[in-house]
DNA sequence: GATGAGGCTTCCAGCCATGGGAAGGTCAAT
DNA sequence: ATTGACCTTCCCATGGCTGGAAGCCTCATC
């Protein structure tokens, strides 16, 4: 198999594959006599992999601790879980910062009349020089549950 | 105000703030007559509004948009809204994507001994050629709630 | 056997937002 | 005058790709 058919059988781009092999991620791949890049069903197996944990989030140094896991047959499940679970928690600190944005810009949006009018709370908000104010707001009950005052 | 200072009072590091200059993104600054950048008031207040945005994930090219509007003393606030709004559409997107990443690696990790032992659902999710078994296992009362058949 | 299409090869350069560092000029205080 | 902290420009690196250019290879068709 080529480098070409390898990619669409594996869904990583033929850039991918090279690159990867560049950086070390997979082992040099056989070639033919004329330099042709050769893949066989193991490294089909091994490039699916790869893209099954980058679909996952993974980055490509936690990928060669996978895939060296994968190979090594006396692993210990615990590690690949640890991996896992580090992986995770990456995963939800950008999670929560994702939420905190939408929170933040969608409690402005709603308080943006959106019309021809030049005032709006969120250019409002973007040049307060204190962006704490947004964040009393998110907490019910909390001290103040005006964003806004009217003077602006 | 130089610089570092500029730096220390918008929160947008030096580095930044040049990058910012030389991408166009803010006007160039001006000059002591050795060559200093200098930065006044509205400068401040620019960068600031640039930190705040960032802070809520936009992109440079949407800050440069919010900053036109900004500047814009007869804008539409709907104008700012519709960009807020397809910024938090971005969001939400990704928001998705790393909560299915998390979904499927908390089932997988939940699903692994993590001890002593090779076996790993998480490492036999990942050489799977059909990702799709995942899926059934999230939405309960569906078709299986065995990920991984005995056999392995 | 020639030709053309479409593969493949390497190399180089860019994306975004940022950090690091080198080499050299400037400023303020001692 | 010296010191140390600043400033300047310049280049390089990150991750995870994508794109392009220039040139070689393969194969079907004529």
């Amino acid at each position: 198999m080529n480098i070409g058919e390898t990619a669409r059988a594996t869904g990583v781009s033929t850039k991918m594959i090279r690159y990867y092999e560049d950086t070390g991620l997979i082992p040099q791949a056989l070639r033919t006599g004329s330099g042709y890049r050769v893949y066989r069903d193991q490294d089909i197996h091994m490039l699916r992999f790869i893209r099954r944990a980058r679909d996952l989030g993974f980055g490509v140094s936690m990928i060669g601790e996978l895939l060296g896991l994968w190979r090594d047959r006396s692993r210990h499940s615990a590690d690949v879980k640890r991996l896992a679970l580090a992986h995770v928690t990456e995963l939800k600190q950008k999670l929560r910062e994702l939420e905190d944005m939408v929170a933040t810009l969608e409690t402005l949006a709603e308080c943006c009349h959106g019309n021809d009018r030049p005032d709006c709370p969120i250019l409002k908000e973007l040049e307060a020089p204190d962006p704490a104010r947004i964040e009393i707001v998110k907490r019910p009950g909390a001290i103040s549950t005006k964003m806004y005052p009217q003077r602006q």
